[in-house]
DNA sequence: TTTTAAATGCAACGAGGTTGCAAATATAAC
DNA sequence: GTTATATTTGCAACCTCGTTGCATTTAAAA
């Protein structure tokens, strides 16, 4: 059985094509994907409002998490261990990919008395390795 | 001459009535504020086209920052001193409140092997001091 | 194989945001 | 204060993202 599949009755989800093609596809990627690199990547096609409610749903079940860059750039991502109460994401700005950091590399905000936090989201800009070594060649 | 009038002859923009509006508005509120909450209380009524190019200047001449909470929830506040290449936010999830957090409270955060930063972006989601003190009482 | 709750596709819709263009306006020069 | 000019505004039209209701299809349990 798919690594895909198992996830999806590990979380109680039916397994449907669109569900486990998009969960499988994440698996294999290292940077988190837009909707439409997702759509592209994926043999069969399927509706624009499947594809939001798969994303909602394995959202929900923290199956993958969404980084929101800006307010029309959204990328999706498997959601891996220790990634609950804090998530960092490294976005490059010159090809534009983004990578998940680990949640450890993120030191906790002081905050002003009375605050109270419950999850930290960090997003770090700038150049990524491959980037960087195409510019020095 | 009002604040908001200096801030926008020392970036040399143009005063307009929606600009110095907006500004005048920003300098007046600690928190940060969304584009209806903006529009409901401003004097004068302008057309949305006229509003989100009044941002776009805004955010582009520094003066203004933007804060994507979601797809759907963006906010802008007074770009302070300090702000230039790490912002750090509070949401809370009570009041939907969002305050700006000084610069300061960031801590670098580790990067593999090869990656560069240029801006960091936080956001830490909770409970503000306001509803944290309505629950006690 | 049958049953049934859940997921899909479609059409329609609403919000956020952009573009082109003519009319209005802020500022600088007179 | 007038005039000239570049910028900004308002409007209409448009695009993308994302949601909702409903009839049809499908996964999976019996």
């Amino acid at each position: 059985m798919s690594e895909a599949r198992e996830i999806l009755r590990q979380h109680m989800l039916k397994r449907t094509n669109c569900r486990e093609g998009i969960v499988s596809l994440m698996l294999e990627n290292e940077h988190a994907l837009s909707e439409h690199e997702i759509r592209d990547r994926l043999a069969s096609s399927y509706d624009r409002t499947t594809f939001y409610r798969s994303f909602k749903t394995l959202e929900e079940s923290g199956i993958i998490h969404k980084i929101v860059l800006d307010s029309q750039k959204v990328r999706y991502a498997i959601a891996r261990r220790g990634y609950i109460n804090s998530h960092a994401h490294f976005h490059c700005n010159s090809c534009s990919s983004v990578r998940c950091l680990g949640s450890a590399s993120i030191q906790p905000v002081e905050l002003p008395e009375g605050y109270r936090a419950s999850e930290t989201e960090v997003i770090v800009h700038g150049i990524c390795r491959n980037c960087n070594e195409n510019v020095k060649s």
